[in-house]
DNA sequence: TATATGACTGAGAATGATTATTTAACAGAA
DNA sequence: TTCTGTTAAATAATCATTCTCAGTCATATA
């Protein structure tokens, strides 16, 4: 059904994007990414970033993550598992909850739509933010 | 921890709005609700719909579906349940999917977050869709 | 080695969603 | 009424993302 990833050259570009995506353990967003590479290629264009991010997706060399929030993020992990996102300051960690996989047939018996997947994304406060409520007492 | 949900006048706009999203099992995006709000009221404005959906999802009054896809979406009940996310029209259903309330507790024990939520977002390709692909065969 | 071809890049413009700002209208209290 | 704070409409601004395009690079082939 989706496309049968077409095999990518993998470029300068490229392989940095992925080797800095993969050095770090949160999920950063394209310009977080920007800023990583720009350090090792500073003449890389934001939209080369953004173009390549997609491809890897699409290639199934990375993850995309379509959680809450405003800007997506990308994740060199790519085997199933679930994300909790800070709904104080949006950051994104993995979360080490079994994934259920039955999920998936319940909701193949439940609707009408052919189901490709599923995400599970947990909100919270993170460590830090709640230190950080705790001393200016709220909000 | 979260505000205590200040009282809010229900003014006509805000009315209005809150009957269209009831109105449709559907889950609007912002400017779909500002097209199906003016044919009632022609003269609000965009960010009048914007700025009452986000005041309206503060008071518990509606929820504010942050899934996948480029654009928020709203949904006037509240009661916690899943969504399923068309990956080729970008539409947005409930699915009858049981809501799995040990997941928070799983969550609680696994990481240091203060849990406040959790959703699960399927993704699949919907019956208009299938048959669409079905019929020109081939994306 | 020269050259043709297509994939890829960087720069910046364009787009689309959302938020902020400004000014005016309005509701309720004094 | 007059004051004060809330809300609205219009519009500008912002932010993330995508698009466009001209130039560059990799590879294959003559």
């Amino acid at each position: 059904m989706n496309a049968p990833a077409p095999m990518i050259r993998l470029t300068t570009q490229r392989q940095i994007i992925l080797e800095e995506l993969a050095k770090v353990k949160t999920h950063p967003t394209a310009s977080e990414l920007y800023d990583m590479v720009r350090k090792r290629l500073p003449r890389i264009g934001l939209g080369t970033v953004y173009r390549n991010l997609e491809l890897m997706a699409d290639n199934g060399m990375i993850l995309k993550l379509e959680v809450g929030g405003t800007q997506k993020r990308f994740d060199a992990t790519t085997d199933p598992h679930y994300h909790i996102r800070c709904s104080c300051c949006g950051k994104v960690d993995d979360i080490d909850v079994p994934v259920i996989d039955s999920l998936i047939d319940a909701a193949a018996q439940s609707c009408s739509y052919q189901i490709l997947g599923h995400h599970v994304e947990f909100t919270g406060v993170c460590m830090e933010c709640q230190q950080r409520e705790g001393i200016t007492a709220i909000q």
